[in-house]
RNA sequence: GGCCCCAUCGUCUAGCGGCCCAGGACGCUGGCCUCUCACGCCGGAAACACGGGUUCGAAACCCGUUGGGGCCA
């Protein structure tokens, strides 16, 4: 089973994303769900959300429907899901109990695994047991010999026992995609569970026959399932099926190199939405966390990344989440976006940030984000300008007065005057007739550089920082502009 | 604790035995552009964890050490 053949076959390719929903999508989950759709996309294969969803404490339904939300708005379109069916439903766990206790059962008459009735707190003791004599916690298998008179026995008394798989001895060994040969041994594996003692499948269990039932050709997913994947193929073998080829992909980390979470801001997609990053932005970061195009690529829509795509040049040692970088591509997206498109985008925010954008032309908005775009990185920055354009008046702090403001002061009073003058005999400041009225005060007053521009800039916006003058000229049109200069002259 | 995985600039990475006194990107930094902050453009500093082998030759292969991560939980 080398990597090759696996690509052969790449017409029937079957892959995977089984997120729990017992949270929003975390940003590791999405590069997995990314890199197992850049899979099957390349390989003209089929991606399957499946919903794990047996942890019935911590699930929730707002979960799964967040977690659908966000890969939608990521592009991330699967063709099987629990929403939209297919051949191999249902897709959620939830609905698929009675296929994981056939399955179990069937186990049980085989002898292949055997019910135990060790109480959780006798199985914590063993466990604390074994710990403090330096001894790896395993089952001990006592529940694999009971006589018949034992477990009838343990039944009238009413215990409910769990189904645990007897892990036979010898070695593990299979293909790790990207990792290359992976060599376990059973006896480090204990007898483990797969039907809980409430009827209810274990993890490893489901997911592998899960994985089995619906096909699947490969998984792909976190390192963190590593260490499960001897176990799933053992239950493959005694239910005799073939296992599908595996693909373990390094964990994404914080800046102190410990698992990615809360602790390190932003960890889930919603939060990122918020934040003003683009899908596409965020697609295209992840997409170069563990994986780099051949011809070294960076910048890439979604339909390059999967026409460059290929799963042997994933790496094996776990990244660290840059949000540095995540904002620079960002400001790329935004950079280069359809003004229209990002004007759209950018209302929530600056609703958000106290604009009342429905009171607002669409074409003058769209002025607004075309003279902002270049100066931010997310679409939250947005409130940094917002005053500058939906303000009617501004006040100009002490310090950055344009009349009094340090190495502002001479003159400014006089390129004041002039400028108001000069704004009141036009009608429509087009950025020409701003410059053509900037250049006229120059010549009036032999001031040039910031002595002739920050007076204006700052009587204007009240900020010594900004975009281009005669842009903001345009947009604030002369009845503003008026006010806003008598406001600071007075 | 046992087992498994990982190890190139601060970060993401290229590198699959000679093209590497190590290339790109973000960040940092110097300059140019410029009314400002940005954008853009040009330049700079910055890494093969350590120790043994293998080889004519190792960032690359093998072993060990150290460090990090994961699973058992």
């Amino acid at each position: 089973m080398s990597n090759q053949t696996c690509s052969e076959r790449s017409e029937s390719i079957r892959v995977r994303f089984a997120p729990s929903p017992t949270g929003h999508l975390h940003i590791g989950n999405v590069r997995t769900a990314l890199f197992n759709y850049l899979f099957a996309k390349k390989h003209n294969g089929n991606f399957i959300l499946r919903i794990e969803d047996t942890d019935f404490d911590r699930v929730k339904r707002e979960y799964e429907e967040s977690i659908l939300e966000d890969l939608k708005w990521l592009g991330l379109i699967w063709d099987e899901g629990p929403d939209c069916g297919g051949n191999y439903r249902p897709y959620r766990q939830s609905e698929r109990l009675n296929i994981y206790k056939e399955l179990a059962d069937k186990l049980l008459k085989e002898g292949k695994a055997y019910k135990c009735f060790c109480s959780p707190e006798e199985l914590e003791k063993k466990r604390k047991e074994s710990l403090s004599k330096g001894l790896p916690p395993r089952y001990d298998g006592k529940c694999c010999n009971l006589s018949r008179e034992e477990i009838v026995s343990y039944e009238q008394k009413g215990i409910k026992p769990s189904t645990r798989f007897k892990v036979e001895n010898g070695l593990i060994e299979f293909e790790d995609i990207v990792r290359g040969k992976i060599t376990f041994n059973c006896s480090d594996i204990g007898d483990f569970v797969i039907l809980r003692s409430d009827g209810i499948s274990a993890y490893n269990f489901a997911a592998s026959v899960d994985d089995v039932l619906m096909k699947i050709t490969h998984v792909i997913r976190g390192e963190d399932h590593l260490s499960n994947t001897p176990r799933q193929i053992l239950l493959n073998q005694a239910m005799g099926f073939d296992s599908p080829h595996f693909a373990h992909l390094s964990m994404i980390l914080g800046p102190d190199k410990s698992r990615l979470s809360k602790r390190h801001g932003a960890e889930s997609v919603t939060e990122l939405r918020e934040e003003g990053y683009l899908p596409e932005a965020v697609i295209n970061y992840l997409s170069l966390l563990g994986w780099s195009s051949e011809d070294g690529r960076e910048i890439m829509p979604l339909n390059d990344i999967i026409k460059n795509f290929s799963i042997e040049r994933v790496s094996k040692s776990p990244a660290v989440f840059d949000i540095k970088k995540l904002k620079w591509i960002n400001s790329h997206y935004i950079k280069n976006k359809d003004i229209a498109e990002l004007t759209e985008l950018s209302i929530p925010f600056l609703k958000k940030a106290g604009v009342r954008t429905e009171t607002v032309e669409r074409q003058w908005l769209y002025k607004v984000i075309d003279a902002i775009k270049d100066n931010i990185e997310t679409l939250s920055d947005i409130n940094k300008y917002a005053g500058i354009f939906f303000d009617e008046i501004i006040t100009p702090s002490s310090q950055s007065s344009p009349i009094r403001g340090e190495g502002q002061g001479e003159g400014a009073a006089e390129v004041l005057k002039l400028f108001k003058e000069m704004i009141e005999r036009e009608n429509d400041i087009t950025e020409d007739i701003a410059d053509k009225i900037i250049l006229g005060i120059k010549e009036k007053t032999n001031l040039k550089g910031k002595k002739l521009m920050m007076p204006i800039r700052i009587a204007l916006t009240g900020k010594t920082e900004g975009p281009e003058l005669k842009k903001i000229m345009n947009i604030l049109g002369k009845e503003r502009i008026i006010k806003r200069v008598n406001n600071v002259i007075s």
